[in-house]
DNA sequence: AAATCGGGGTC
DNA sequence: GACCCAGATTT
């Protein structure tokens, strides 16, 4: 038994919590099945998203892709843009490469053992215990943010919840705290306690099932857990894209590169900037480069796009091909109607739509 | 262990 | 602005 659990009453708060998921957990649409591919899909895209996003993402995907086998031989573009808008696009080109795992090694069937889903790209601790309980109703810990800040509160733990090795502790707690005749339900009701009464702001201590085992507020200290270290701020970036049309008034989008931030999603040509005032000039360099020669236009449209760790700061300029163009990357020419098929990031759809606004 | 990887809701 | 969100992978 683990220290933390000394003279704790493990059934009880087993029992108050599942009774309390059973009669009050929301209805959501990866709750109709328990088919392995639906729990890991909506798992996926519950990372570090909201609830209330990813519902109408995973109605569409599932609809897209009903079958393990659909998703794993689609067009890399089908996925992104069911991802797109989205984010952590990692996310959904790991899931289809995990889905070729199934298919090809597993014959089809997600694998039910820790060790083998644990290999599966996309699947780490976390989303390998949550499968592996509520799919298969093994007891498995599944630890993410909503279990570490509960956890901190009832056990009144104040260790950082930023490092790995707190997510380690929580889930050496959470093998002998776990319960062992409904995984699914226990797993499930931590997470939605976490959600829904043990807030991270001003939680509904007096609504909760665990109230009487919860450390923290019988000190009256929950508010103050769980401990976590703060995270630098963003970067600026300073960006200039182009919208460059051809003589058939085609506007030209290029592939991002394979690796990195955006991966593989559609944009306009662009590149970082230091000064504002040379743009246009290094704009018609770059593009001459690429065997695109343009004249440079207006400016037309300021985007400010902020992520987690960098915000770009994008001057959109318009432009004219001058002669003949043989873009010596992957792009492609297309008409503003067609646009739409294309995966893109926030940032350049925001200039899609400056596009459309102009056009009318 | 720290950085990277999106986007949106909330206060 | 800062924080958070059913985290995983890369460096």
């Amino acid at each position: 038994m683990h220290e933390q659990l000394r003279e704790f009453n493990i059934d009880g708060f087993q029992d108050n919590l599942v009774s309390w998921f059973t009669l009050h957990q929301r209805s959501l649409p990866w709750r109709e099945s328990k088919d392995a591919y639906r729990v890991w899909v909506s798992e996926i895209m519950l990372q570090q998203t909201r609830v209330d996003t990813v519902i109408p993402y995973y109605q569409a995907f599932m609809r897209e892709f009903p079958t393990l086998e659909e998703l794993a031989y689609a067009e890399e573009d089908r996925i992104l843009k069911a991802w797109e808008g989205l984010g952590y696009y990692s996310r959904v080109r790991n899931l289809q490469t995990a889905a070729r795992q199934v298919v090809e090694e597993y014959a089809g069937q997600v694998p039910s053992s820790l060790a083998e889903i644990s290999k599966l790209k996309g699947v780490g601790p976390y989303t390998a215990g949550a499968i592996l309980s509520i799919a298969y109703g093994k007891p498995e810990p599944a630890v993410d943010g909503n279990v570490m800040r509960v956890l901190s509160r009832v056990l009144m733990i104040d260790a950082d919840i930023a490092k790995v090795s707190t997510r380690k502790l929580f889930e050496a707690i959470l093998y002998d705290l776990v319960s062992k005749k409904d995984p699914s339900a226990f797993n499930q009701g931590l997470m939605e306690l976490g959600a829904l009464i043990c807030t991270p702001t001003s939680p509904g201590c007096l609504l909760c099932p665990v109230r009487e085992y919860c450390q923290a507020n019988q000190a009256g200290i929950q508010e103050s857990l769980p401990v976590k270290s703060k995270k630098k701020k963003a970067k600026a970036k300073q960006m200039a894209a182009v919208i460059i049309r051809n003589q058939a008034g085609e506007v030209l989008i290029e592939k991002r590169p394979d690796k990195g931030l955006l991966a593989r999603m559609w944009q306009f040509p662009n590149i970082e900037t230091t000064k504002i005032e040379t743009q246009p000039k290094e704009l018609k360099e770059a593009l001459a480069e690429d065997n695109v020669p343009v004249n440079i236009g207006e400016k037309v449209q300021q985007v400010e796009h902020v992520f987690s760790h960098l915000i770009w700061s994008i001057s959109v300029y318009e432009a004219n091909t001058v002669g003949n163009t043989n873009f010596n990357r992957e792009g492609r020419w297309v008409k503003v109607s067609e646009l739409e098929q294309y995966p893109f990031p926030v940032s350049h759809q925001k200039i899609i739509e400056e596009i459309k606004r102009r056009q009318v």
